[in-house]
RNA sequence: GGGCGGUUAGCUCAGCUGGUUAGAGCACCUGUCUUACACACAGGGGGUCGGGGGUUCGAAUCCCUCACCGCCCACCA
């Protein structure tokens, strides 16, 4: 393809993905043994609406990372995921369609949402709700490509998997069972922390600190020795009050260790018990326990053994009962069951406003309420604070792993080095096992069912696993071996498991599932454990550190051998930017404003680990980057010499100068840090288009006769050749479009270079003569500058004032300062300091043999 | 309360193992349409390197300390 008269970055994007993938550029080679490949567990984005700027960002940093790495000769395995599975999905799928899932309802074949969400939520069955987050995923998937693609990531699109997909389900189930058979997975009934809005389990990694308002109220217990207070920002928790505890060695409460209190407005009767757990300096240094508060009630409810009295429902409100009998005894049933008549069917909130007019009417309540400012758990996605809720559910055992994943986290290498300091401070405070199972319908099942006793008992403790040869199985669905499809739900019969696993259950196998587990051995073997995780510092506790836990327990190894983590986008005002703003300025949007390769730019200033300022000047500056790389390809390859051996001594020094940058570059990016390598080519680069294009120029149109010239194209087309590759990680459409012009094959498939290809060329070229050329041709230019002169005005005789050593140097390169200068001579003065004097005025007529001289 | 990162020109950031007058880009000012590029080129102004101590012949760089910003974790009766 010849140079083109006027290059343009507009429509490259198009032009180069669809060849990509036409000539299937970044195909994954399965052929090659392992060390012939580079592994990345690529991020499956979360697929529940869009993507944002934060993905464009940190997806460039891996794909940077893969291209380097293709270039260095390896077959990339990239694969792409998505992780559609998951209560986002679920979410958006309500919102979307205006749906509600309703389990108990049958499978209505011939459903089809309304054209627009309903006011009133329209409940569905199981089946249709899963049918519908399918099919808005799949949309999703495909809007997410296009994007990824425009992007110019280069993954291997037949590598892509979904994280509700068959082969993520199986890998999942056939994970669980495996944990289950060595152990490490159980079932207990315990309380959980709990989401009631999403009326589902949630795990400790999915807990965030809110600073909300709240009040410390003081209430008054009656003691068998007079009255006891304490002080609890809960008082609607009262009816659940177990028990009070107090620091085994406060004096203050000594005393009373043994004896009994009765709870105010429901008369019940409490044991007043130490414990080391209790603080003496919060509140009154006697707290009430009450199943279930907080954390700490549920140690002390476990370690003191106490009874648990249950009243919050599901949905977060307080079930009715019935005072008088069993964990319901009252000393006044009738006045306990009108208080509680006051709370039953209510809210958190509402229970808690309705309890105090009931302490301050009765008398219980000691002063007023004191508003305070606390930090309080909520689950991430959630809108209400997280509960402690009795129930049934899955867990992984973590806590007893925390020392081997401290040391697979020490194996692990972290770029940058010091965010491993976020996953030992995670694994350190790790305090419960995962919870795995979640009360929701878009996700994996967990391939488990219970016999139904002849009473209609589910046996729980006996459960029916599902063989792995039958994986993925749907128990509200498939039968299990032995039963039949009429013995569900009914005495002596079985029933599926209702729940599915955390979507973190499911993309902590990420590695295995992209790399077939147990389905494909031949490529597993040769990808994993794989070479690279790639991710945002956020996901640490969560993706990081439950990958590292399953491949530990799976394979007894890392799932990969280094992890780079990306930082945040931020606003302007240092904000991390928000969901609306991210909305706002959409990836498409930013690519098609200002180009791929100028947003990859910018995405490439972030250094790994670090929140990096959403810079649309940054862009900007990248893209005069890819123009300036157009132009400068056209100036050296538009040339009528053909290369030739690089002779010259100017051109010798350029060729050392950009191996050793190449050098630098390809060792930066060894380390991870793709900014500085992008930086150290791009310094060169605008200096090398700004002096030694200028200084070569007049050679290279034939000035200085056809051995010059040849030598100068020489240079400049290996230079350039350099250059490109060098630039191609980062900006793969301008480099590819260059290189089109005169190569064959992309780019992105040629070799990456090194230093010593050019020093065979070039010999031992002296750097030295670069510098000595461009400061003295630089002081020219002041000279015209400073008398307001274009640099393209002749001048006459210049006079370089310089060590002897320099005067050489320039000596060597004279005619090429001169021609770019437009000068007509140099005079030499061996002196201590560099100086040069420029006679601005052109001689008026050149005469043969005629010496010009200096005023003064 | 524990930990991690940051604080360098108006803005975004380099400055890695301490070494000549602290750099770049953007923005600003002044020139120049010079046959690759005006999305360019040349020149210029602009910083007590967060504060305070210390080590050293020498500190933006190493040590201590404080302050502020951001984040992670823990505690939240």
């Amino acid at each position: 393809m010849p140079v083109p008269a006027k290059p343009e970055l507009r429509g490259l994007e198009e032009k180069w993905s669809a060849r990509w993938e036409e000539d299937g550029t970044y195909r994954f080679d399965r052929a090659r043994s392992r060390d012939g490949i580079y592994a990345i567990d690529t991020p499956p984005p979360t697929v529940s609406g869009s993507l944002h700027v934060g993905h464009v960002f940190s997806y460039t940093h891996i794909d940077v990372v893969a291209r380097f790495q293709r270039m260095l000769g390896k077959t990339l395995f990239f694969p792409m995921g998505w992780d559609d599975n998951g209560l986002p999905t679920e979410r958006r799928v309500q919102n979307y369609y205006g749906v509600r899932c309703d389990p108990s309802l049958p499978f209505d074949p011939d459903f089809t949402p309304p054209p627009s969400p309903p006011k009133q939520p329209i409940s569905v069955s199981r089946r249709n709700f899963i049918e519908l987050c399918g099919l808005l995923t799949h949309e999703d998937e495909q809007a997410f490509e296009r994007v990824w693609r425009s992007l110019g990531l280069s993954v291997d699109w037949s590598l892509t998997y979904a994280t509700i997909g068959e082969r993520a389900r199986r890998a999942s189930q056939r994970g669980f069972l495996r944990l289950l058979a060595k152990g490490a997975a159980y079932q207990v009934e315990a309380p959980t922390l709990w989401d009631v809005d999403f009326r589902t389990a949630v795990a400790q990694a999915e807990l965030e600190d809110r600073e909300v308002p709240a009040a410390y109220h003081r209430v008054r217990f009656r003691g068998e020795h007079g009255p006891v207070e304490i002080e609890t920002t809960r008082p609607e928790l009262l009816p659940a009050c177990v028990a009070m505890v107090a620091h085994p060695d406060d004096a203050r409460y000594q005393p009373l260790f043994g004896t009994m209190a009765t709870t105010p407005l429901f008369g019940v009767r409490v044991p007043i018990l130490p414990h080391p757990a209790a603080e003496p300096e919060k509140g009154t240094g006697i707290a009430m326990v009450c199943t279930f508060g907080d954390t700490n009630d549920v140690t002390w409810w476990r370690e003191l053994g106490l009874p648990v009295r249950g009243l919050m429902r599901v949905d977060g409100t307080f079930r009715p009962v019935a005072w008088g009998e069993g964990i319901f005894t009252s000393t006044d049933p009738a006045r306990a069951q009108a208080a509680y008549d006051q709370l039953a069917g209510k809210a958190a909130a509402g229970a808690r406003r309705a309890v105090v007019e009931l302490l301050k009417e009765s008398g219980e309540l000691v002063g007023e309420p004191r508003a305070i400012t606390h930090a309080v758990k909520f689950y991430e996605k959630g809108d209400r604070p997280v509960e402690i809720l009795t129930s049934r559910q899955w867990f992984i055992r973590t806590v007893e792993q925390k020392e081997a994943l401290l040391r697979r986290g020490a194996e692990l290498r972290w770029h940058p080095a010091f965010m491993r300091s976020r996953f030992d401070n995670w694994v350190n405070g790790v305090n419960q096992d995962w919870c795995i199972s979640r009360q929701r319908f878009f996700g994996v099942a967990f391939p488990v069912w219970y016999p139904v006793d002849v009473d209609g008992n589910v046996l729980h403790e006996r459960p029916i696993l599902a063989p792995e040869d039958r994986l993925p199985v749907d128990p509200a669905s498939d039968v299990p071996d032995g039963y039949t499809a009429e013995q569900r739900g009914l005495p002596g019969g079985f029933v599926g498991d209702p729940d599915v696993m955390d979507t973190w259950a499911t993309s902590s196998l990420s590695p295995q599932i992209a790399a077939g587990w147990e389905e494909d051995p031949e490529l597993f073997e040769r990808v994993f454990p794989m070479d690279l995780r790639p991710q945002a510092h956020d996901i640490i506790r969560t993706w990081l550190f439950s990958t590292v836990l399953r491949a530990h327990l799976e394979h007894d190894s890392l799932p990969w051998t280094d992890t780079l983590i990306s930082g945040w986008v931020l606003d302007p005002d240092r904000k991390k930017m928000s969901k609306s703003k991210g909305n706002v300025v959409t990836p498409i949007g930013l690519l098609e404003e200002h180009g791929s390769d100028a947003v990859r730019y910018w995405a490439a200033s972030g250094r790994p680990g670090a929140d990096t300022a959403f810079d649309p000047g940054q862009m900007k500056i990248g893209r005069k980057l890819a123009t300036k790389l157009l132009n400068a390809s056209r100036f050296v390859l538009s040339g009528e010499t053909e290369p030739g051996p690089v002779t010259a001594p100017l051109d010798r020094a350029v060729l050392a100068r950009v191996a050793r940058i190449a050098d630098e570059a390809t060792a930066e990016l060894q380390r991870y840090d793709y900014t500085r390598a992008l930086e150290r080519a791009e310094v060169f680069f605008w200096w090398y288009c700004d002096n030694y294009l200028e200084l070569v120029k007049g050679r290279r149109y034939g000035e200085a006769g056809l051995e010059g010239a040849a030598s100068a194209a020489g240079a400049l087309t290996a230079s350039l050749d350099v250059l490109l590759r060098l630039f191609a990680p980062f900006l793969p459409f301008v480099t590819e479009e260059v290189w089109s012009w005169w190569r064959t094959g992309s780019i992105h498939a040629a070799a990456w270079p090194r230093g010593d290809d050019l020093r065979a060329l070039g010999g031992d070229g002296d750097e030295r003569v670069l510098e000595v050329a461009a400061e003295l041709l630089g002081e020219i230019r002041k000279a015209k500058s400073a008398a307001q002169q274009s640099l393209g005005s002749d001048v006459g005789r210049v006079r370089l004032h310089d060590t002897p050593e320099r005067i050489e140097l320039a000596r060597s390169v004279e005619q090429d300062v001169l021609a770019a200068a437009r000068a007509s001579g140099i005079d030499y003065v061996p002196a201590e300091e560099f100086r040069v004097e420029v006679e601005m005025a052109p001689p008026p007529a050149p005469v043969p043999g005629d010496e010009a001289s200096f005023p003064g």
